[in-house]
DNA sequence: GGAGAGTGGTAACGAGGATTACCCGAATAT
DNA sequence: ATATTCGGGTAATCCTCGTTACCACTCTCC
């Protein structure tokens, strides 16, 4: 009746080994929701690349879904912690180079592993209302910051002083959109051009008059 | 052995009969797909819904799957046509000018019923191999289409010489993607708004000195 | 008017797969 | 050393849905 504490199998306490478990399960998931895709995926295969039986995944998750949500929000998490983190560091920096230096960390971020564009914006998208929802969730947290790094630079007189908040999903959209198709022929397009067409469109966006 | 005269049933003619059926089949998979998500959509729902029997689908479509490819390819075809009719007529036009009808007519052809942009952009993503197939097929297309108007410009001396290829992938996927978000906020951001901040993008990454 | 073929609806079949009940083996505490 | 409890794997269950076999009905042609 130790309730409180911690029994340890091979050495190994509870908590540790739950994590290890859903780190492997979230790596499996990664692997083959990008490779056999999301539907495809059966749990058991999940278990199987995650090297334990069926049961584990129930230990850890809900459901598949669940699994997917903890993938798609991990990934944005990272990109946006690196993202504001890098941003605080630049806080006298000029508006241009700050959205240089987004753009710059955000895709280095999403296409360091091209499964991790996949997941988000093929895999992830249309799966279920859940999914959809954290989605929009996500794409106004980072038009928030796209909207207010447009401010700023209206700020500096670099664009005309507007609502920037249609422009800033539309951003949003179109980076995505560009990752989506990037994916597909990631071996044909290095990563640098990407960031050159990504910066030439948030700039002209911003600044744009009309 | 009349094999070649068609046999009437109710004075209709079996191959009027399959094209409503067809018809119905289709414009309820539109609903259904783009309300309950593709994904979540019985064949005998679509079936409900399209007034007709289970095995009215089969004699129609092979699978779920052929239907969506069916709403999918049709969707383009009809906005291709429309755009590429319309570039036609404008033959003498300027450059810019003919990007901005494009992007008009495109975005008419897709915006008129929210449901289609949902289709398309959604609810038809990461489905299967043979819609991302397809989905790249349509993307190619388009590129080319892009790729060409873009070089026109150049040759008018309104843009750079030079490889527009990813940046017409990338302009593809731009669309895309507002469109993607657009379809959640339609009610909030109006069709002439998008097309603003669509000519803007597209202006401004062809004629980028960068 | 009847034979025969085409058409569509109903209902049952069966596969695929998520979920869980059960059992065995491992580790602690007395 | 052994009783006791916890963790994990296997395998059966159950359910959902796609698919199709069969039947009743309608229409044409002789």
């Amino acid at each position: 009746m130790a309730g409180a504490t911690e029994r340890s199998y091979g050495g190994v306490p509870l908590t540790r080994r739950r994590e290890e478990r859903r780190a492997r399960l979230l790596a499996a998931g990664l692997e083959l929701f990008t490779s056999t895709g999301y539907q495809q995926t059966k749990i058991t295969e999940l278990c199987a690349a995650a090297g334990m039986s069926n049961r584990g995944f129930y230990q850890e998750f809900e459901t598949k879904e669940a699994l997917l949500l903890e993938l798609y929000a991990k990934t944005n998490q990272l990109a946006h912690d690196r993202v504001s983190q890098t941003l605080t560091t630049l806080e006298t920096a000029d508006p241009a180079a700050r959205i240089d230096v987004l753009i710059d960390v955000y895709l280095t971020a999403v296409t360091a592993d091209p499964r991790l564009a996949r997941l988000n914006y093929v895999e992830a998208v249309g799966v279920s209302p859940a999914v959809e929802a954290l989605h929009v969730e996500w794409v106004e947290r980072w038009s928030d910051l796209i909207e207010h790094e447009a401010d700023r630079a209206a700020d500096a007189g670099l664009a005309p002083r507007r609502d920037f908040r249609l422009t800033a999903i539309m951003i949003v959209g179109a980076i995505t959109g560009l990752l989506r198709e990037w994916q597909t022929h990631a071996a044909r397009y290095p990563a640098p051009d990407i960031a050159a067409e990504a910066k030439a469109l948030i700039h002209a966006s911003i600044t744009r008059r009309a």
